[in-house]
DNA sequence: GTAACTCTGTTGAGTGCTCAATCATTCCTT
DNA sequence: AAGGAATGATTGAGCACTCAACAGAGTTAC
């Protein structure tokens, strides 16, 4: 009783696998070698800084970052190390922490970005008109809210 | 000078890096918990089983499932061991070798792929109009083919 | 014929991710 | 107020992936 996929879902499938898998590639690719992180640690300095006080809970990073906490629990730990996020833990409440993007995290996102912004325009926007810079939000929204979750 | 994402672009970027996050996720766990593989091992099978005899030459396998060299032959290594795939040499050339499919493999791949196709079918069709599946499709096969493959 | 180069595939070290277990704190119930 | 459940976050083990170095086989050019 298996719903197979038509002809037409596989394809899709197919080009939605393969495109995810290069862009992917590409963009870890670029910002391992320009930046020296990965895109999940990029991610995170993005998050915070744009939260007030470029702070966030733990597990509100956890939800923005698509993450579970034991994945953003060891990348936060990496970044400290790094000297670009400080955690402390939330008075209110002792169990939760705070991560806080520093200055020099602040330094290090402004360095990455442009190389980041330009490598996503190459290897996505360039290829797509805005049409389908359209349908492609359309989708996504529709996934993620499918998903449970907030674009 | 950098060219920055539009408004659009950006919401865009973000709907299509959350889909992809959950989607990603959800048929990882599922493909781990039902058939005991991660995702990357289940394209490989599938490759395998759509080839002629089951076989493939290493190099075309890794070209087929976007993955790099070194990925796949840890793959294979580990698709070996557990007896779905079998490696030979290449008599015509004794650089190459072939991977094949083997019995078990088959069997294993027969009993993952219902399961697999739901969840793909859940995760991501169900969510989707056939409009926008024909959409995904083009749109992933411009990416593809901007990044210089085919889908 | 052989030296240099290229091509295919593997290997090992290092890194990030997942899963399950754990610890500390807070909340709930009576 | 105390015991137990729930919550927030971390930890460590195991696994897959990346990158760079390597080995073996084939190709090219002199």
């Amino acid at each position: 009783m298996t719903r197979w996929l038509t002809q037409d879902e596989q394809r899709a499938w197919r080009a939605f696998l393969t495109a995810r898998t290069l862009l992917d590639s590409a963009l870890d690719t670029q910002l391992q070698r320009d930046a020296d992180m990965p895109h999940g640690y990029y991610e995170v300095l993005v998050r915070l800084s744009e939260a007030p006080a470029r702070t966030l809970r733990m597990s509100e990073l956890a939800t923005a970052t698509q993450s579970s906490r034991s994945r953003l629990s060891h990348a936060v730990a990496k970044l400290e190390q790094r000297g670009w996020v400080a955690r402390r833990t939330l008075e209110t409440d002792k169990r939760g922490q705070l991560a806080t993007l520093t200055e020099q995290g602040v330094e290090v996102l402004r360095a990455a970005a442009p190389g980041h912004v330009e490598a996503v325009r190459r290897s996505l926007f360039d290829a797509l008109t805005p049409t389908q810079v359209r349908q492609l939000r359309t989708i996504g929204e529709a996934v993620a809210a499918h998903l449970g979750v907030d674009a």
